[in-house]
DNA sequence: TGAGATAAATGAACGTCATTCATTTATTGG
DNA sequence: CCAATAAATGAATGACGTTCATTTATCTCA
């Protein structure tokens, strides 16, 4: 092992002689002025000119400590993750879990859709906070009585589910407004309409809870 | 009604007195450009260069049929829901159907991802083929003996899990490698080695049949 | 007590985008 | 043939992410 192989997200930290300026910025302060940002501006107030500003130093800084743009996605996608509610996996049935943690997971990912398109596809190797939910979530399948094989899909389907929610829980009410082409799809403006009296009834909750709850029944069927 | 108000996604067309010159370019010809453009570069290609550049055209001529890239992705994204195959609904079981039907989605937005972020936000009002696939859907459900009310819900639910879906098949196959973290998840990576003896395992089609079978079985259950 | 060595921060660049706009070009009706 | 119309052009703009040579601050070691 001739270098301890250097994490792609991970930053340098030397161990030899002389010691540089006082570090204004590390990665922490830089994921907290990326969150904090983000949800005063949306994911289009995201530059990196607006971090460096909101943390009082030049956009070329943000680069020795970040090698990109997208590592500070990924650096705020960690720290999502850790706010995702997966206790239930340890007290809870497992239905109730489930329920919690997709609820959880849904409600957190709803107001950070932007990174979703990174994270489904973001490797979870040295992802701790990630892992960590995998490793709990797991083990309440294992506790429920899932076969082995069985528990990553499983949880690669409601992951799937919970992923295209938080996309709808974003939906605009009259997103099934067919307008005037209302009088070619009668059946579907007529069931839109059935949802309520007036128009703006966009069921992403109630949509949420019946195909979550389908889940839960098909995939708990799985179990020995 | 002074204007016939409009369309928001539709260009000029006026009647009066001269006509323009010979139009080289319209809606049309600018989507079968950027199909091709993105099924050869990919979505960072499709910029409003190359894509102008495909055409034999300046960049700023495009924006005489479209008022800006948004709009070209939105005619990309009608495009592509002209091709989901629905019509099993008319023909087939209802549980054969929506599978047929949930293959097709999945399958066809694989290759679109950035589009999804786009869809699943976008109104369907004035976007006919979307509109044209509800209405089929829509009268599969009802067919089946569903309830009017559960059926907008029970379609938001599956769109949501193809969408998601659609985003996983995208992941690399070692997505799940815990890597030198995987001595603290123990049960999660004995659950992804499980899957089969090497890594590079990762289960997006199984999973993705898994959860399409909760789910039919799930909302299938509430035909009256 | 300096003299490197080290890394952080700076500011000026670059290249890539989408988009705008004044202008020119082609077409046609009156 | 003139006036009107819309399409196409090319130059310009303003974001944006990122790079790089340089400067600044700090610590270690001689």
């Amino acid at each position: 092992m001739p270098e301890p192989t250097p994490t792609p997200g991970e930053t340098k930290a030397r161990r030899r002689a002389g010691r540089p300026m006082a570090a204004v910025l590390d990665q922490d302060g830089i994921t907290a002025a990326a969150l904090e940002l983000i949800s005063k501006k949306g994911y289009d107030g995201l530059t990196m000119a607006a971090l460096a500003r909101s943390l009082g130093v030049a956009p070329s800084a943000l680069y020795n400590h970040v090698s990109s743009k997208d590592e500070v996605l990924k650096l705020v996608e960690e720290d999502l993750m850790s706010k995702v509610d997966f206790g239930g996996f340890s007290t809870l049935p497992w239905e109730e879990a489930v329920r919690q943690w997709a609820y959880s997971y849904r409600g957190i990912f709803a107001r950070h859709t932007p990174l979703i398109s990174v994270i489904a596809v973001l490797p979870v190797t040295d992802a701790p906070q990630t892992l960590a939910m995998y490793e709990a979530v797991t083990e309440g399948f294992l506790r429920a009585g899932f076969p082995e094989q069985q528990i990553i899909p499983s949880i690669v389907a409601l992951e799937a589910y919970i992923f295209g929610a938080a996309f709808d829980a974003n939906a605009p009410a009259d997103i099934f407004d067919s307008g005037r082409l209302a009088d070619s799809t009668p059946h579907f403006t007529s069931a839109v309409r059935s949802l309520g009296p007036e128009r703006n009834n966009y069921p992403s909750d109630l949509a949420f809870s019946m195909g979550l709850d389908a889940l839960i029944t098909g995939l708990g069927a799985l179990r020995v």
